[in-house]
DNA sequence: TATGAATGAGGCTTCATTCAT
DNA sequence: TATGAATGAAGCCTCATTCAT
């Protein structure tokens, strides 16, 4: 008791940690278990079998299985677009296609790196009806494209004709690579080589 | 004997008639239900209801609801190849950009035409794994694709390098582009409009 | 119209005599399907297709599923009986052995003959909570088998002690070889070596 | 640490038992609901209720239905097998006759202690085709029965000729007898003569 | 807080029976 | 009368969630 006494912040602090870190782990096999068994068939308790806890404790960290999804898909958004942000921090300033190339540099290198689940995040359609304003990926996305084809097209470099249509065709373009990456196609081009021709073909198409 | 001979096999036509016409319309609900509650959500009963029949009929004309499903995808993918096929026919030996244009314009009229399900099979990701040779649409898709390119690039209309990217990247595109319809966003521009954007960039990129 | 007023009798004996060729042919039908498939397991359907008509007909010709089996059960109970009634007609009067060997004899050689579902007739347990008074089959047998005893132990041919267990038991061994007989072990003795063994055993076993 | 050590593994134990005090009593309910309304009519949801459990309860223990029966039908068939076996030891050595008195006298007095199941077990004819090698009962008591015929055919107690019928007349007999007790026929002798009477007409059949 | 057995609503499927042709 | 598609009650099973230890 006395002896505790001083140190009863730090418990809590480590306590916290622990705490942290289960759900961290929880997060984790989910992320597997979705991307494995699908969004709809996998079971809370493979989910906790994969983490290595039983059920309850699933429990005592999300409240159910839509929280343990949201929060899996809000960690996972989050990580994309802080690194997409740091990305595009480092070229404020220089030319679209610069900033174009940071974008989808940044989003391909993600996604090969942290693969299953941010993927699965990426192919699903924004489904307004069902998942509310959840599933924000490829919101946020486009929300940092536009100013930079915005200033591409003030600054001449990019056509002005088509830009409502922009985001899109290039985000499409990037889930449409994604989609042949996951394949495991082994004939067909590393992930590199596609976020050069996405690259390519959009900035050749969208040019002045 | 005589008599009923002339009639017997009216008969059976006319129950068979009768047969394929509810599974038509089992067919029409599914799709129906499945675009407006999700693949997973899509109760059999609700299926039964928008039909108009009962439940024990679904399963007088489909095994089970896997099989139902699996009919439904098999015949709008046919419908769309159908209607693609067609356009294609009708463009035989043009150049590359008039057969791209009627492959866009195809798939694009059909989408907006028999919206909600082709649209829905459209957005499934080619998952290989838990689907195996089904859901073959985007597949068929690049079927076609791929000798158009492949002439484009031999009349020199194309450019080359990016040949095995190509398919993907359109595809991409107009996945994208049907999201975006799909959101009922009614500030952006309709089908016709999307489909030229598409175009316009695809063309544009991959020019030589 | 006045041609056929003549022969009107006739003609309804001709329909009433096809009426129960299809009834035959369905309870023929009926036997196959449940000894092939079960008791419960049988499907009418199953039932209409073995018969070669449609589900419809079965109800045409029997009130309902219960109806059908009750009516099958009785017809090749009633052929079992009819068959065993006139084997014992021709030993009347003689010895209770000579009667014994009849009966034993005839159960045996009918139930040989007609094989699949008399045999799982007699296998039936006979429970008395599920089939009220139907299901007679080992009752009749009993039935039979009571005055033939007791008229051998009047004659001082058998002994009187055991009395009111002698038809089970010789009802229980006859089905034991039934059921023996029915495994299709090749190696086991056919059924007339069966129907010798059980007479030898049970008359040994209950002489003075 | 230490502290809790002690305690995880008696936890660990008591769950055991409690989930196995659960399987047993759906075990027990599931014996008196088979019995009580048929092999096949028997519901999952009126076992869980005689259970006082909830369905869900049932599949937390056995994988399904089927494997709910043949759990029991394996833990019943066990139970009479030891009784059996463990009376058969005690009279190793002695005379076929005394043998086979036990064998007898353990049966009826298994069946009629352990009542409705095993009874219901006893009657199931031996259907290879549709219950595999499940099932057992019959057979393991075959199986017992051949030795003590084998040692009193050679030590000239028992007539050689009819060894091969031997076991399926007595346990016919045997279920012949047990058919009647079932029957709750009141003025049918009670289990013991039953026993003592099938004994009798065996042995005096078989004896040399 | 972790555990994992228990819960039970809900979905899928079967099949005896009905009924319009 | 025969047909066979339609019906729908009923049974099996799953799995997210709860809760006593």
């Amino acid at each position: 008791m006395n002896r505790d006494s001083k140190s009863e912040a730090p418990v809590k602090k480590l306590r916290s940690r622990l705490k942290e870190a289960t759900a961290d782990a929880i997060l984790a096999a989910a992320a597997t278990v979705f991307a494995r068994e699908g969004l709809h068939a996998a079971k809370m308790e493979s989910i906790a079998e994969q983490a290595g806890v039983s059920v309850g404790t699933l429990y005592n960290h999300f409240t159910d299985r839509a929280a343990l999804l949201e929060a899996l898909r809000a960690k996972r958004r989050e990580a994309l677009l802080e690194r997409l942000d740091a990305s595009l921090a480092q070229v404020e300033g220089q030319p679209a296609r610069v900033q174009l190339r940071a974008f989808v540099v940044a989003v391909f290198a993600h996604v090969s790196e942290h693969d299953v689940f941010v993927r699965l995040l990426m192919q699903l359609p924004e489904d307004a009806a069902r998942t509310q304003n959840k599933s924000r990926v490829l919101a946020e996305l486009n929300r940092r494209l536009e100013p930079i084809l915005d200033r591409g097209i003030k600054a001449g470099e990019l056509r002005a004709e088509g830009r409502a249509f922009y985001p899109a065709l290039l985000v499409g373009m990037v889930r449409g690579a994604l989609d042949r990456l996951r394949e495991g196609d082994r004939a067909s081009p590393a992930a590199a080589a596609w976020a050069e021709e996405v690259l390519r073909v959009f900035l050749k198409g969208i040019e002045v």
